[in-house]
DNA sequence: CTCCGGCGAG
DNA sequence: CTCGCGGGAG
């Protein structure tokens, strides 16, 4: 009983050990900042789009989108309002397209349960398609400045570079008492702002440390895969709103076989639509 | 080849 | 638990 507890026990830092891995932290924020636009604003509008879009993006890639993003969708109502077919039109090139249908998920919901409001509890903000534990507390963090308790791969990182120098099949169970522990619950926003920035520099170095997290693993090759053609009827599709089965098959260039399934898949996540023998994205 | 400020389904 | 999901920069 006395064992179990102790093996399962959290690790504990030292106030100095604390100190010195936040100032090293600070530190590098100091010097090397990235700027963002959603870091900016404390919108909880801009907040949730770029926390959004920021999912198994690169930062980059999103700041090329987001602008245009939020000048053609200034509001959750407009999100509401506008056509899925304008949205995914904007979205394209960012990839994980599913997502854009749950970001207008979330901003009806938000207008039609929650009086257009975007709910400050992680626990809350957690129920609604598409926001998982990370982005419910990197919205928080950073859309209303609370010390919550979150890991993404930049923290991830940074935590298994410094406290598991070693170690490999690193659980985020271990790493998440550590942030606990090292959240400087006076600036919750500041912080972890700081602590992805170190993250991201982290990742240009030879070894990548998020390779010994025991979640990690290699995707597929992107060539030849479903989500290739995924990409390529929605880019079609796009084009041209609305096309019999036939001819947006030949236009993905594919076997039938491969591409039939897929549009079922498709039209089952909410992307798209038949009306008699034709497709069309959805409304 | 790698991975990206994850999530949801099975 | 594992796997699918975009697309492109490095």
């Amino acid at each position: 009983m006395e064992d179990l507890a102790r093996i399962d026990s959290p690790r504990e830092l030292k106030p100095t050990e604390v100190e010195e891995f936040r100032q090293i932290i600070y530190q590098h924020y100091a010097e090397h900042r990235r700027e963002m636009p959603w870091r900016v604003s404390r919108d909880p509008y801009h907040i949730l789009v770029s926390e959004i879009m920021l999912q198994q993006t690169q930062v980059g890639r999103v700041l090329a989108k987001y602008e245009l993003f939020i000048s053609t969708f200034p509001d959750f109502d407009s999100v509401c309002k506008a056509p899925l077919q304008e949205i995914l039109g904007v979205w394209q090139g960012l990839g994980y397209n599913r997502r854009a249908i749950a970001l207008q998920k979330i901003c009806r919901l938000l207008v039609t349960e929650y009086g257009g409001v975007l709910p400050s509890s992680a626990e809350t903000l957690q129920m609604f398609p598409g926001i998982g534990p990370a982005t419910a507390g990197a919205i928080c963090a950073f859309a209303f400045n609370q010390p919550t308790v979150f890991i993404e791969t930049n923290i991830r990182r940074v935590f298994i570079h410094f406290f598991f120098p070693n170690k490999k099949r690193v659980k985020d169970k271990e790493i998440l008492p550590l942030v606990q522990q090292t959240l400087d619950t006076g600036s919750p926003r500041r912080w972890y702002h700081a602590l992805m920035d170190y993250g991201a520099m982290l990742k240009n170095e030879e070894h990548n440390p998020n390779r010994r997290s025991a979640h990690y693993n290699r995707q597929a090759p992107f060539q030849g895969s479903n989500r290739e053609i995924r990409g390529l009827i929605l880019k079609t599709l796009l084009e041209k709103p609305e096309l019999p089965e036939v001819e947006l098959i030949r236009a993905v260039d594919k076997s039938p076989k491969r591409v039939r399934p897929i549009i079922a898949q498709l039209t089952k996540e909410g992307f798209l639509v038949r009306k008699g023998d034709l497709i069309r994205i959805s409304t």
